[in-house]
RNA sequence: GGGAGUUUAGCUCAGCUGGUUCAGAGCAUCUGCCUUACAAGCAGAGGGUCGGGGGUUCGAAUCCCUCAACUCCCA
């Protein structure tokens, strides 16, 4: 059979996802076996497969492939979340494309085109996922709003409610303007924005003179109801009590004094508008002040803004100052850089406002659920890298309520009902509100309830995510699958969503299930470019996902990602590293076609050949080992690297060799299945990390007889294995090699080489470095020829003739290198020992460790001067 | 403004509680090879005052102090 000297992944890919598919190798029913589970951090069904999705769920797949390899019952449960904010702007943008008013639909005609959205695209992200690999249990697949996790949302409100947790309230609450609905804080981004800085003169009203205000928002001006200063500020000691006149609007407001003004910014004198900032606001409570909103729902000035009414805010911004400018009422502007609120989801400025929401009460929470914060402090749930601890504690430490009430129709409605009179009541039907009012003494009937408008934060239905796609929670609950796949093993997500998803997990975990939702999670790098900036649709610097793919191949693109991604470090991306990837896959490739390329006879396995299966073995069993060490503490990419090594290096460069016929020659038949043997182990190995070339190979050895790597067994090291060390003889390999390439020796010529009877290690594989080497050893060291020259292993001095002219003075000059490179090496070691403090307090080990350097480095160097008074 | 983290080879990073000839890996670079598995390859080699300064110690990349630069989180 002809072998194409390239691999090929692209047909090989799909050819093995269809096959695994339809055996259902990824299904996961509960058995006898452990549980190992993965759910995924649930892609926005507006999403497709851009590169930090490849990376996040390249690493999630070759932990659930190890583990189900391991022997567990391996479930990685897929499926997608309603991103509530982001899908409604995506089909409201859509429909009004059409010509169609989001205004102009009822809730459920919006819904309706909604749903049509979600499912034409919201299976796509899915999909793609397939082309990378991912060994989901896709009969699972969840969508947060599909009927049953819809219910258990709103059971949770309707339970955290009669639990006293969730109330409704007014409070200034950020507001989306784009979108048109409250934030929690967690949506909200602060970025440094340049901007100005206007100063606006305030004209005395029962006082001759004015104020100055600095503000950057003169367009709030109209809902001014004071100016306020510091009390301990000499400049306005006289002025407090008296009063202004807000500039255009000619409203008289008093001078109040509080000591929350910072005396250094501006001119000292803050205008306080209540609607429209937080710490205005709390000077408003406290001076009971009152509430002038000057600003619609969009962003628009209200009828209370008095000017530019209708007007976009920051238009209005330009058109007050030059108002102000013509009434000479603007004494300067200057720059100025401040930290301006965006919304996470429409990057629209978000607008401080006072609105009535429902928030949960996030002390009490915690108070009742302190293994929230103690399981990860105390390492029972384990975060990878564990510096994240840190900012966990601190945002646990400092926690605000949570808003959860978005003003939109995408998502989970509030179960809240009001009666024609503006009382209301939570329940989780009509019906069962009926029920409330008639406990509070209120007869309704149904007909006269409107339930609450608003939708839930898109987070209060993601944090039941590791409960929810098990059917654990809720009215319904069916707690057999949850019992058995939950607590779930690892979360893979990335460290932006620690707040709004990671944690609140882990609360809704030890609150409705009362244990920890996962047992690690490991927190991915942003992938950044070359230039360190962040990939972005903007910058356009994001490579197209499945067009690498299409290029290189699934199995490079996870190893590219991954062989660069310590856990927690970004990750700078660079098509290089595919491409390392894809020759690694060449030469696997190359591997497998070359054992099958060999001419088998029946004889016994050479000398060589045994050597090298020993040396292999052993290097194999001692990667196992590091290997394990390295998952166990998430050290993915360790590991990968350890398995690159061993099977380019030890694999192909050593033990290939070591066994490879002359040519022309057959090989042990023998031989040839022990290496067949070792490759389809190496697969298995490589199987999590590369799963499309590693079946392919196995397949194609056995003739399409073997075990699909997906299930068969994980190689396991063997405890107790005399290792065998080839350090010393392939140390000897490397010299003689060397040696020959400074010389211009070809490598087709044998070298004699004299070995002394001490070097065992080196003795013992003497076939196998006569074959590396290409050299007849010879021990008899007594018969070693005068042309020849010395090589140092170790402490072993063995003797390689050569059949060209030496040149003496390189040679000397080399050696007498070595020489002063000895002594001074010498020199400090012995200073080290003759240095009583050091031989008294350090371990008797270290000192031993000492005492050895100096012996060793004392032969060597008598070797080194024997040879150069032999050059002399 | 508050907090956390980072700084080791050209690049990306390992180096755990101080002590193996400890300064390492991969990539990149350089030299020599079209050796019939693989040039997407083979065989070799070079490269770092461990951010600067100070300290503790017999001994510091590792511990302490300080300065600098960068990153992230929070307000």
């Amino acid at each position: 059979m002809e072998i194409s000297a390239k691999y090929n992944p692209s047909d090989i890919e799909n050819k093995w996802y269809q096959h695994w598919l339809s055996q259902k190798y990824f299904r996961s029913v509960p058995d006898q076996r452990p549980a190992y589970t993965i759910v995924i951090p649930p892609p926005n069904v507006t999403g497709v497969l851009h590169m930090g999705h490849m990376l996040n769920n390249t690493i999630q797949d070759v932990l659930i492939r190890k583990a189900r390899k391991q022997g567990f019952n391996a479930c990685w449960v897929p499926g997608t979340d309603h991103a509530s904010i982001a899908t409604e702007a995506k089909v409201v943008k859509l429909l009004a494309e059409q010509g169609i008013p989001k205004s102009s639909l009822s809730r459920e005609e919006f819904l309706k085109h909604a749903f049509e959205w979600k499912e034409k695209y919201g299976g796509i992200i899915l999909q793609q996922l397939q082309k990378l690999g991912a060994s989901c249990d896709w009969d699972r697949t969840r969508f947060t709003m599909e009927p049953s996790l819809y219910e258990a949302v709103v059971d949770v409100f309707v339970d955290l409610y009669k639990k006293g947790l969730i109330y409704r309230g007014t409070k200034m609450v950020n507001w989306d303007p784009a979108g048109q609905t409250t934030l929690s804080d967690e949506e909200v981004i602060f970025k440094e924005t340049p901007d100005q800085l206007y100063y606006v003169i305030y004209k005395g009203v029962d006082f001759d003179g004015e104020l100055m205000v600095a503000t950057a928002r003169p367009e709030t001006i109209a809902g001014d109801v004071a100016v306020c200063v510091n009390p301990n500020d000499e400049r306005y000691q006289g002025l407090i009590g008296k009063k202004v006149m807000v500039p255009l609007i000619n409203r008289e407001v008093a001078i109040i004094a509080d000591d929350y003004i910072d005396i250094e910014f501006g001119t000292g004198v803050l205008k306080v508008t209540p609607a429209h900032d937080i710490n205005d606001y709390n000077i408003g409570l406290k001076f009971n002040l009152p509430v002038i909103d000057t600003l619609n729902a969009d962003g628009t000035i209200s009828e209370a803004g008095q000017l530019f009414v209708g007007q976009d805010r920051f238009i209005a911004r330009k058109q007050w100052v030059k108002a102000l400018k013509e009434a000479e009422l603007l004494s300067k502007q200057e720059n100025y850089v401040h930290n301006v609120g965006y919304s996470e989801r429409t990057d629209a400025v978000v607008e401080p406002r006072i609105s009535t929401q429902w928030f949960m009460n996030m002390q009490d929470f915690m108070k009742k659920n302190p293994k929230v914060l103690s399981s990860v402090m105390d390492d029972e749930i384990n975060f990878y890298p564990a510096k994240l601890k840190n900012t966990y504690r601190h945002w646990m430490e400092n926690v605000k309520d949570w808003n959860i009430s978005r003003q939109l129709w995408w998502g989970h409605r509030i179960p809240a009902w009001y009666s024609t009179t503006g009382e209301w009541v939570v329940a989780k039907t009509a019906e069962d509100a009926v029920v409330e009012f008639a406990k509070m003494g209120t007869t309704v009937s149904i007909a006269d309830l409107t339930q609450d408008p608003d939708v839930l934060d898109t987070w209060f239905s993601s944090w039941l995510w590791p409960i929810s796609v098990f059917d654990g929670i809720g009215e319904h609950a069916d707690k057999t699958e949850l019992n058995y796949y939950y607590p779930t093993n690892d979360l893979v997500t990335g460290p932006d969503i620690l707040f709004f998803w990671v944690a609140r997990m882990i609360m809704a975990g030890y609150e409705f299930e009362g244990k920890m939702p996962f047992k690690n999670v490991y927190f991915t790098g942003l992938i950044r470019d070359k230039q360190r900036r962040k990939m972005s649709k903007s910058l356009g610097n994001s490579p197209d996902a499945l067009e690498l793919i299409e290029k290189f191949g699934a199995d490079s693109v996870r190893m590219g990602l991954l062989l660069c991604s310590p856990a927690g470090n970004d990750i700078l991306f660079d098509e290089t590293q595919i491409e390392q990837g894809r020759n690694f896959c060449n030469k696997i490739w190359n591997a497998f076609r070359l054992i099958q390329g060999w001419e088998t006879n029946d004889g016994e396995p050479t000398n060589a050949a045994n050597q090298a299966k020993t040396v292999m073995g052993s290097r194999l069993n001692e990667t196992l080992k590091e290997i394990e060490q390295l998952f166990s503490e998430f050290r993915l990419s360790d590991a990968l690297m350890a398995i690159y090594k061993l099977i380019w290096d030890d694999f192909c460069a050593v033990y290939l060799e070591a066994i490879k016929p002359p040519y022309g020659e057959s090989i042990s038949n023998t031989t040839r299945k022990e290496a067949q043997n070792l490759l389809q182990e190496l697969m298995s190995l490589l199987h999590p990390y590369m799963p499309f070339i590693s079946e392919e190979i196995v397949q194609l050895l056995s003739d399409g007889n073997a075990e699909t790597l997906v299930l068969s067994s994980y190689p396991v090291a063997k405890e107790g294995q005399a290792e065998h060390s080839s350090l010393e003889a392939l140390q000897l390999v490397t010299e003689i090699r060397n040696t020959r390439n400074t010389r211009g020796l070809s490598p087709k010529e044998a070298l004699n080489l004299w070995v002394p009877a001490s070097a065992l290690s080196i003795l013992s594989l003497q076939d196998f470095v006569e074959k590396l080497g290409n050299v007849n050893v010879h021990t008899d060291v007594a018969t070693k020829p005068q042309n020849g020259m010395p090589v140092i292993v170790g402490t072993h001095e063995i003797w390689v003739e050569l059949n060209v002219e030496i040149d003496v003075d390189k040679e000397r000059e080399e050696l007498e290198k070595e020489k002063v490179y000895y002594d001074g090496f010498i020199a400090s070691v012995r200073k080290k020992l003759e240095n009583e403090r050091f031989v008294q307090n350090a371990k008797p080990e270290v000192v031993d460790v000492e005492r050895k350097k100096l012996s060793d480095a004392t032969d060597k160097l008598l070797i080194i001067e024997k040879r150069l008074a032999q050059l002399m």
